[in-house]
DNA sequence: GTAAACTGGTTTGTATTACAAACTAGTTTA
DNA sequence: TAAACTAGTTTGTAATACAAACCAGTTTAC
């Protein structure tokens, strides 16, 4: 067998999962976003969006920052340049994927 | 956000997972498989292809026929026409996600 | 002829997971 | 000062992927 398709196997389960794709995805198109700002796009709930972002962080993919926004806590969030490349390679893959199929 | 991006937290889990997106893929190329050929070509272990060989078949996405090859017992693996239907969604979401992230 | 190894799988155990509900800690409003 | 709201985190649960162990039969070695 190919070793494109083959590499399904291989592909980046932190990012594979529709839930954190969704939310890499919008992390690669702003400089950066706050919890609720993702929690309104994603329509995930507070606790799945918590547990995520911190996979994301631990991960090394998404640098995650708390301030205040006033008296409110803040968390802010970016992804990196890990996060960024793992993004790309995913979309590569998926590529080649869509590609070989077709 | 777009509902094209949100559309992926609708992704069908059952063709999404890498294991078993590969089994259909490679299903989707031939008239059917057997199992031995699966395994080899997927890498899985018996057991894993096993039981993903089942949920493909409760989601009535694969047929299994149990038949013998000779004495030896054989089963053979073809995508329903529900299978291929969602193989094609599946592969149309992900040509969009990359079409709008490209 | 029987023990060992092989074929073609299925069942079982385990560790990880995604997810929502419940909770925490503080702030604003009534 | 109580109720409701903001901004999240922790906890409980059900589903999952996976490999190891198992099973039923067949062929090979001695």
């Amino acid at each position: 067998m190919s070793d494109d398709l083959r590499s399904l196997t291989e592909l980046d389960r932190l990012i594979h999962e529709p839930a954190r794709l969704l939310i890499v995805t919008i992390l690669s198109t702003v400089e950066s976003a706050d919890f609720l700002f993702l929690q309104r796009e994603t329509d995930l709930t507070k606790g799945n969006l918590s547990a995520h972002l911190s996979k994301l962080e631990i991960a090394g993919y998404v640098n995650i920052e708390k301030t205040f926004k006033g008296k409110l806590p803040l968390t802010v969030c970016k992804l990196t340049e890990a996060g960024q490349k793992a993004f790309d390679g995913y979309r590569q893959q998926m590529q080649n994927f869509i590609s070989m199929t077709g």
